[in-house]
RNA sequence: GGGGGUGUGCCCGAGUGGCUAAAGGGGACGGGCUGUAAACCCGUUGGCUAUGCCUACGAUGGUUCGAAUCCAUCCGCCCCCA
């Protein structure tokens, strides 16, 4: 770690509000900025998904700004409010999580946050620790600091109610469980998506009615997935994460939709804002060419959680199969029953090239396979193939699906 | 506690006895074009060595030559009244 010179409370600032969607109130914020203390960031976290992507590590990589500027992070595994399960998103049965399984999940989280986020400057606590703890009276007490017409002021609750959809009391007494968290820590500033902005008000509030120093809600826009539309998640299948492979994870962010890209640079790279600012300028007027932007976006972002070695690798690699469209370099052998004749849509599946036979003839119907580079094309009907035709070589299902294919032993 | 509604393929949503593996849309996948972007055009979208067979319309059982469609019971969800 090198000697830290603390900025001044307005270069903070500055830092801090770069991608942020709203702050309330920046005020407080620049107060507690220039008291000179430590400041207390908090994150919550579900332990529900153990995956991380792009999208988690938005807020991280704001935590992770804070860090540098000196201050803590306390990332709060929500343990205890995992039992409830965040309202927001209306998925309506949520499994019920073992105590084993938010532990493995937890600690999942972590290793990969720390990709993010310092270590030395990260406390990690779970909210089972003060919210297990209270008893019937201790809710009561707690849930006379809300009225109902507030808590129903939520865009979401408002929602499902109009539309009756069902709220369940319990999911009503999320946002009084996740203010209470920040009771607990003292928070001086609680980051969340811009879908959070309500829960993270509603800490502010409570601390307040609680005596404390109240916390400042910092909100982040939501990152679109990979289909520019719905935003990243695993359930969408949009998604990049943060553990995917070099070549996956460049692939990935080749291909979301121009209009993103200005985004991902904010939000997803550690470039300086003036940098970004510049990236921005050049696309909107025409003195950056998109696909060579995209390309250092992915080559950035790679190298974030890889490599710099990685990132031109899997530049490489992308190239070879999309731009000469040849087959990968390591392609993955798959060995398979091998007989004189054998039955394509058979040996596809077999080779994990295709989820059912039925999807294989389609695929060949439609003319995306190809052996070694070669389309297939067979009479309608027809589906066998002689053993030499495929023996050693290079099966391909659409674009991106290869494998080299081998005979099974016995 | 009383009354009413609803449950269809990945999602939404038609379908009220045979022509329904189930309209339409979305999504997804594949092909073309390209910068694996977007837009656009075309095709596919239950399984199965397959001009056929099997499994499917919340669950179970029944009526019928024949049921997603009719009946019974059950389960889930929603609304109104109390």
């Amino acid at each position: 770690m090198r000697e830290r010179v603390v900025p001044s409370a307005a270069e903070q600032l500055k830092t801090i509000a770069s991608g942020a969607a709203d702050i309330v109130p920046e005020d407080a914020l620049v107060r507690k900025l220039e008291s000179g203390r430590t400041l207390t960031i908090k994150l919550g976290v579900d332990p529900t998904a153990p995956d991380l992507h792009l999208g988690h590590a938005v807020p991280l990589r704001k935590l992770r700004q804070f860090q540098d500027l000196g201050h803590q992070v306390v990332l709060i595994i929500g343990d205890f409010t995992a039992l409830i399960g965040d309202p927001s998103g209306r998925s309506t049965t949520r499994p019920a999580l073992t105590p084993e399984q938010v532990e493995a999940n937890a600690t999942t989280y972590i290793e990969q946050a720390y990709k993010v986020l310092d270590p030395e400057r990260t406390v990690m606590r779970r909210n089972s620790e003060w919210l297990a703890p209270l008893g019937f009276a201790d809710i009561l007490r707690l849930t006379s600091q809300f009225t109902v017409a507030r808590i129903m002021e939520r865009d979401d609750f408002q929602k499902r109610y109009r539309e009756g959809v069902g709220i369940s009391l319990h999911e009503l007494l999320y946002p009084m469980a996740q203010a209470y968290d920040s009771v607990a820590i003292s928070s001086d500033v609680e980051l969340g998506g811009t879908d959070q902005l309500f829960n993270l008000l509603a800490g502010r509030e409570l601390m307040e009615k609680m005596g404390l120093e109240p916390q400042v809600c910092l909100t982040l826009p939501l990152l679109e997935g990979t289909d520019g539309v719905q935003k990243m998640s695993k359930s969408y299948g949009n998604y990049i994460g943060l553990t995917d492979a070099p070549d996956d994870m460049f692939g990935k962010v080749m291909s979301i939709p121009d209009a993103l890209m200005v985004k991902y640079y904010r939000l997803c790279t550690s470039l300086p804002v003036a940098d970004v600012d510049a990236i921005e300028r050049g696309l909107a007027g025409g003195a950056l060419h998109p696909n060579e932007t995209k390309r250092r976006l992915a080559r950035e972002i790679v190298a974030l959680y890889h490599d710099a070695g990685a990132s031109v690798a899997a530049e490489d690699a992308f190239d070879r199969v999309f731009k000469r469209h040849e087959a990968p370099e390591d392609v993955p052998d798959a060995w398979v029953e091998a007989a004189e004749t054998v039955y394509l849509p058979g040996t596809l599946k077999e080779a994990g090239l295709a989820a059912t036979a039925s999807e294989a003839r389609r695929l060949i119907d439609g003319g995306a396979v190809r052996i070694d580079g070669e389309p297939v094309t067979l009479p309608a009907g027809v589906y066998e193939v002689a053993w030499g035709h495929i023996d050693g070589r290079v099966l391909q299902a659409g674009k991106r699906r290869f494998a080299r294919i081998h005979a099974r032993e016995g």
